[in-house]
DNA sequence: ACAGGATCCTGGGGGC
DNA sequence: TGCCCCCAGGATCCTG
C-alpha cells in the first residue's frame, strides 16, 4: 500500500502524538510477521522515551532517548495509527505501544508484510541503511544521477523507478502516474532514456509525489494516516487502477501490462516509445 | 552481476 | 449461497 506520501503522511500525523512520550508497555499478537518482531525487545523498550519519529523512503524510524530506533515498514497493508487506549484496536492489530498520556501507538497489518525491528544503537540502524543500499529521496534525486542510473541498465522504465536502491519511495501507483506526468513509457529501457527525458522524469516524480503528499496519500483499500483517516490522491489519479478509461489528456482508453511482476496503466498514445 | 519470477499473507470482487 | 480464480500501495530470496 503504503508509498512515499502514506508513509510521510503517518509520520506527519503520529510525530506530535509521540515526541516526548514514554512507552509504558509493548503487547504482541503473536502472528508471524515478515520482519520476525521479537519479544526480547519488550523489556528494552519499555521505559523509553521517544525523541524524534522520521522517514526514509517508506521506512519509519521511531528514535528512543537511549539512541535505539524502533524501524517501521508498513509492507502492502500496514497501518500505524495513535489512539486513545479506550478506543476499541481492530482485527489484525500486531503491536501496541502503550503510552504515558493514556494513549496507544498501534501498528496492524492484515496482510502482515510489513513488521519493526529494533536497533540497539545508532550503529546498527546505520548498518541497516547501508546494507539495504537505499537510494536518494526523490527530492534530492539529481537528473544526472538518475540518467547515469538509467543509461547503466536495459530495464524498463517502470522497473528501474521502483527500484528502492535507485530512488527511494516510489511504488506502483506513484510510479505509474510520474512516467504519465513525465510522458514517458513505462517500458521503455532505461538506456534509451536521454538527459532531457530523465531531467523531464525527475521533475514529474517530484510534482506527483508533493501533490500526493498534500492530499495525505491515496487510499484504495486499507490505508489510512496516523489519525486513521484516509487519504484523498486516489481521486486524481491519470492512469493508476483506469484500465479501460478514457485518458484525460486525449481519450485513449487507459492501458494495463505487467512490468516487474507489477500492473502497470499508462496511455499508449500519450506515453508511447 | 543482472533480471525476472516466486514467495510470504488475508480479503474483496467477479464469474459461474 | 458457495466455490474458484484473480487481484492488491512491497521486499526479499532463488533461479537461470
Amino acid at each position: 500500500m503504503p508509498e512515499l506520501p502514506e508513509v510521510e503522511t503517518v509520520v506527519r500525523e503520529i510525530r506530535p502524538a509521540l515526541v516526548g512520550r514514554r512507552i509504558r508497555a509493548v503487547a504482541a499478537s503473536g502472528h508471524a510477521l515478515r520482519r520476525p518482531w521479537s519479544a526480547a525487545w519488550h523489556a528494552p523498550l519499555t521505559g523509553r522515551r521517544v525523541r524524534e519519529v522520521y522517514r526514509r523512503g517508506k521506512w519509519i524510524v521511531v528514535g528512543l532517548d537511549d539512541k535505539a530506533a524502533l524501524v517501521l515498514h508498513l509492507g502492502m497493508t500496514g497501518q500505524l495509527t495513535v489512539a486513545a487506549a479506550s478506543d476499541p484496536a481492530a482485527d489484525h492489530t500486531h503491536l501496541t505501544f502503550a503510552l504515558d498520556d493514556g494513549r496507544h501507538l498501534r501498528f496492524r497489518d492484515v496482510r502482515r508484510f510489513g513488521g519493526a525491528t529494533l536497533y540497539p544503537g545508532p550503529d546498527e540502524l546505520e548498518r541497516f541503511f547501508a546494507e539495504s543500499k537505499l537510494g536518494p529521496e526523490p527530492f534530492d534525486l539529481d537528473a544526472a544521477y538518475l540518467h547515469g542510473r538509467l543509461a547503466a541498465t536495459g530495464r524498463c522504465l517502470k522497473a528501474v523507478l521502483l527500484d528502492q536502491r535507485v530512488v527511494a519511495g516510489v511504488g506502483n501507483i506513484y510510479a505509474d502516474e510520474s512516467l504519465f506526468e513525465a510522458r514517458l513509457s513505462p517500458t521503455q529501457p532505461g538506456r534509451d532514456t536521454g538527459l532531457r527525458s530523465a531531467a523531464r522524469l525527475r521533475r514529474a516524480v517530484v510534482k506527483v509525489l508533493r501533490r500526493a503528499i498534500d492530499r495525505r496519500g491515496s487510499s484504495i483499500r486499507d490505508y489510512v494516516g496516523g489519525n486513521g483517516q484516509p487519504g484523498g490522491f486516489q481521486n486524481e489519479f491519470r492512469v493508476y487502477g483506469r484500465t479501460g478509461e478514457p485518458c484525460r489528456c486525449c481519450r485513449t482508453p487507459i492501458a494495463r501490462v505487467r512490468l516487474a511482476g507489477r500492473s502497470t496503466h499508462y496511455c499508449p498514445v500519450c506515453q508511447a516509445v
